[in-house]
RNA sequence: GCCCUGGUGGUGGAAUUGGUAGACACGCAGGACUUAAAAUCCUGUUUGCAGCAAUGCGAGUGCGGGUUCAAGUCCCGCCUGGGGCACCA
């Protein structure tokens, strides 16, 4: 009889499963023996596996977190099998306006509670076995780090754009250029119609002189209107600002003009269009970048004010529509709204103003159907009929597009249209039949009509006549508009890069130009005992008088954005601890760009835009040796919470079941998923979640209490959160990586429900039981394997291989289990089948595959064992059972030969008395047979 | 309003990219083992009709059309969930 062992012997876990010893045995084994450390020197082709790294936020890491940590990391470790020397690294967003907000509120500097977050992040994240080469972290926060990061923009400041030889060129050689030649051959990117020659250049003083160099430096200081909230101590980005109060608190905001840095992104706009196509992403995140790069090319024309001697200027991509403008439209912000505007009509544009004033983009953005103006009372004069055009001004042209202004053209723009429509502006149709006096005709096709010499003409060949008339006239030219805008580089907060510059008489410095040393940085953060503002929306470093003014002039006293860190860091993994450079050139030319990049589309624009354009820079001025960050990037989708909620009767402190809620008046209320199986509510752990609830009521239903169910983003306030941790800690961290795969395609978004993990939790069981008996212990056999086994092993050798390169993790942990149960039927214990498999799962159940490793005899890690391949020999199958089909519906199956010869085939099918059956007599029309998949009989 | 995505059993999903729809799991139901439980194993599980049953016939991938020998997959038009947006002229 067999007896419960009452004390786990040192064999224990050599019989069944014990995935909480195998774990930590196995993560302690891995950080002492650092097996997962890795050498820049190697003959090994080299892999870069990248995620995008964590901000360490106060909620720690749920379960969302580590699908994408989960997926790298699997690719990581296969690569390494494949024989791949990888470079798989992890560290922490660390700056960032959580933290300083936080410190807002609790007076804890944001450095102390990064730390304890990061801290945390790190436990969890060791949990779940990754293979990360932790010798490697960065911390964007770090001084040793972020010394870097201000080197990168003092070269980006020292440096300005060659539109000529599209790239970025040191400041010093334009210098040259303009005391050779003036800036004949590179107009200034601020103004086009700026000039000056040689000794002009050297007739300006050294501050004009710098003013203008400015003007052409990639990281350039400039002015920008911000949203100021006074009560929340921080600028505010359009979409934080609702109904002209700030979305938090719902303090008022004023727009304030500032100083600001910006990076001069717009001169890579072409660039990082067209290298788009190199790269392999998704079609859609290349159609986002795309149409926020927003190429879009056709004409300025300058329209004469009738009585100034300004022109409207106007961007339009349709100048073929010109004898269509109707009214023109400019942006209430436009600067020659004030100055045009007629005196009947300045009381009702100042009002229009004022109402724009107080609305964000969102909000003109979102009320589409509601058309708003006014009238300037001032008019432009048609450039080929010589008619009077009316001016107006509308929240729906934005001032910082194209030149803030627009000609409208009625019959051929839905929203002109309506603007038209709506103030009764008499529409002149240049489409003829095509408009119907309804609706716009915007399609850009047919022929332009009622248009003097373009009438009759295709919409391209009008365009070009209209542009070359446009020209003759001297009163445009053809142009390339983008929507791209430059990008903010300033931020009015303490918990970010300080900008290596200081200012002397109100010119901007880098510190490199007036100590003429790189060791004088970092210029690091100073501490500091309050994170409230400084003076007129200055940030919390204006406050420290001491920092801010050194012997070599003032301080800037703005911070870098949250992206600056995040746009190299993944440069800074190939050679971390280094303090002469960013990263060295070897390290970098041994590396380069990052294989797989895996993260949220949430990144689209910003982040991954802001890398873009940061190598590229760094490219052109000689740092680097490639000019993409990216090569291929895969998007992980979101989990979602799956939240419960628990119905409380108004007024009382007694819940009722949700099939019985209808008789009451019920409260909804958000309960803790962690009290709820299922949807059975646990009462007592209820009760005893909060003080309130201590002596709460149940009206059950069948003797439970049900909850009500609803999928929501996963979030602290929702209580639908699930910690990685508890699941760890009850089936293991194998049974969660390879959960979170099954669950579905990585790049999906779905919710997170804990009830399947059993699935894969008795799988894993199941697998250890081809190797480990329970009474018996190790059952693994040198028995020569048959070929059905070999069969077995060989298909599902090639199917994970296969779906590992394509990311298709969830179908390759169901051929493990099919595997796994086609094995347990063949009752196979065969070394030379389950050492291959053991190689085969590690990658994603790294520490299971360890312990295997182990027993079936070997020294060492297995990460470095060489991945299996499949042969042919064992995969094919030499005869297929066809599904036959009678005009399309399967009616029968017969087994052929697949190297049987078609008029063979045909004769047996059509002998087949199903076949026949179901042919009824009639005629055969046509036999279609494909070898390897169906046949198809059509009468 | 525009852009991008998705819609397949009770649930998560699979489908060799145009070739037997529902793999693999979860859940559920029934059974075996056990004094019992846990663990494990076995059977069934899209749906309607017929049958004790094996099975047979029909329907079926959001809805309506179309292309094709063949459509979850391609085309056209709708409905709908999710995400994004800077009214981009």
């Amino acid at each position: 009889m067999y007896f419960c062992p009452l004390v786990a012997n040192t064999d224990y876990s050599f019989m069944e499963y014990a995935h909480r010893d195998i774990e930590k045995k196995w993560q302690e084994y891995w950080k002492d023996k650092e097996v997962y450390k890795v050498g820049n020197d190697s003959t090994k082709p080299k892999f870069y596996v990248l995620d995008m790294f964590p901000y360490p936020s106060g909620a720690g890491l749920h379960v969302g977190h580590p699908l994408g940590y989960i997926a790298s990391d699997i690719l990581a470790r296969y690569k390494r099998h494949c024989g791949y020397n990888v470079l798989h690294p992890m560290g922490y967003d660390a700056f960032g306006l959580p933290a300083e907000q936080y410190a807002l509120e609790t007076g804890q500097h944001p450095a102390v509670t990064t730390e304890q977050n990061i801290k945390r992040y790190r436990e969890q994240l060791d949990n779940i076995g990754f293979c990360y080469d932790w010798s490697r972290e960065v911390r964007t926060s770090d001084p040793k780090y972020y010394k870097w990061t201000q080197w990168i923009f003092l070269q980006l400041f020292h440096s300005w754009y060659d539109r000529s030889r599209q790239k970025a060129r040191p400041i010093s050689e334009l210098v040259a250029i303009f005391e050779e030649e003036g800036n004949s051959n590179h107009p200034c990117p601020e103004d086009e119609s700026l000039q000056f020659d040689a000794r002009h250049w050297k007739d300006m003083k050294p501050a004009q002189q710098r003013n203008m160099l400015m003007q052409y430096r990639i990281a350039y200081l400039s002015h920008a209107e911000v949203w100021w909230c006074e009560a929340l101590g921080t600028v505010l980005a359009n979409d934080e600002v609702v109904n002209g109060v700030s979305e938090r608190g719902g303090h008022p905001v004023v727009k304030k003009r500032m100083n600001q840095w910006f990076l001069r992104i717009t001169e890579y706009a072409d660039r990082l269009l067209n290298s788009l196509d190199n790269l392999d992403w998704t079609d859609a995140m290349k159609e986002m970048q795309r149409n926020w790069i927003g190429k879009s090319t056709g004409a300025e024309v300058g329209f004469d004010i009738d009585g100034y001697a300004e022109k409207i200027k106007v961007f339009t991509t349709r100048p073929d529509t010109i004898f269509g403008v109707d009214f023109m439209v400019l942006a209430p912000e436009h600067d020659l709204v004030d100055i045009i505007t007629t005196g009947e009509h300045k009381a009702e544009v100042t009002k229009y103003k004022e109402y724009v004033q107080s609305r964000s983009e969102r909000e003109r953005m979102a009320e589409v159907k509601q058309v708003t103006g006014a009238f300037t009372g001032a008019h432009v004069i048609h450039p080929f009929t010589g008619k009077k055009v009316p001016v107006w001004i509308s929240e729906y042209v934005l001032a910082g597009y194209g030149t803030g202004a627009i000609m409208a053209v009625p019959s051929g723009d839905d929203r002109d249209h309506a603007f038209a429509k709506h103030f009764n502006i008499p529409i002149t149709n240049v489409f003829g039949n095509k408009y119907n006096g309804e609706e716009a005709y915007s399609d850009k096709g047919g022929t332009i009509e009622n248009s003097d010499f373009l009438s009759g003409k295709e919409v391209k060949e009008a365009i070009k006549l209209a542009i070359n008339s446009i020209v003759e006239k001297g009163i445009g030219h053809a142009k390339v508009n983008y929507k791209l805008r430059d990008a903010g580089f300033s931020r009015q907060r303490y918990w970010g890069e300080p900008f290596p510059v200081v200012y002397r008489e109100g010119i901007p410095y880098g510190i490199d130009e007036i100590g003429g040393d790189i060791n004088q940085l970092p210029v690091e953060l100073p501490h500091v005992d309050s994170y409230k503002p400084g003076p007129e929306g200055q940030g919390p470093l204006a406050n420290i008088e001491d920092w801010v003014h050194t012997g070599e002039g003032n301080r800037e006293t703005n911070t870098m954005p949250g992206y600056a860190g995040s746009s190299w860091y993944f440069l800074r993994y190939m050679d971390p601890h280094n303090d002469e450079t960013f990263a060295d050139r070897k390290a970098t030319d041994y590396w380069r760009e990052v294989d797989i990049y895996i993260g949220g589309t949430e990144h689209a624009v910003g982040h991954l835009l802001y890398s873009r354009m940061w190598t590229k820079a760094l490219h052109d001025l000689g740092h680097i040796s490639f000019d993409e960050p990216f090569k291929k990037l895969i998007n992980q989708g979101m989990i979602q919470g799956s939240s419960r909620f628990v119905y409380r009767i108004n007024g009382t402190n007694t819940f009722v079941s949700a099939g019985l809620k209808k008789e009451h008046k019920v409260d909804v209320l958000h309960v803790d998923v962690k009290y709820v199986d299922g949807l059975e509510l646990n009462t007592e752990a209820f009760k005893q979640w909060r003080p309130e609830y201590a002596n709460a009521e149940f009206i059950l239903e069948d003797g439970k209490y049900i909850c009500g169910a609803e999928i929501e983003k996963m979030s602290k306030s929702k209580y639908n959160v699930v910690n990685p941790d508890d699941i760890v800690a009850q089936y293991g961290a194998d049974t969660f990586r390879m959960y979170e795969m099954f669950l579905g395609p990585i790049d999906v978004s779905k919710p997170w429900d804990t009830k399947g993990i059993e699935g894969v939790h008795r799988f894993l069981k199941k697998m250890w039981r081809l190797y480990n008996d329970e009474q018996r212990g190790w059952i693994v056999t040198e028995e020569a394997a048959t070929d059905a086994e070999l069969k077995v092993l060989h298909k599902t050798i090639k199917k994970i291989s296969e779906d590992i390169e394509k990311f298709s993790f969830n179908t390759s942990v169901s051929q493990f289990m099919i595997c796994v149960n086609e094995l347990t039927a063949m009752n196979c214990h065969k070394h030379a089948i389950l050492e291959p498999l053991a190689v085969l799962i590690a990658p994603f159940a790294p520490h299971f595959a360890e312990e295997l490793w182990q027993q079936l005899g070997h020294e060492g890690s297995v990460v470095d064992a060489a991945y299996p391949e499949w042969q042919e020999q064992y995969v094919k199958e030499n005869s297929k059972n066809y599904p036959i089909a009678i005009n399309g519906k399967a009616r029968a199956e017969m087994e052929f030969p697949l190297d049987m010869d078609i008029t063979d085939v045909e004769k047996a099918v059509l002998s087949n008395e199903v076949v026949i059956k179901w042919m009824e007599g009639k005629p055969l029309k046509k036999f279609i047979y494909v070898p390897g998949r169906m046949i198809n009989v059509v009468v």
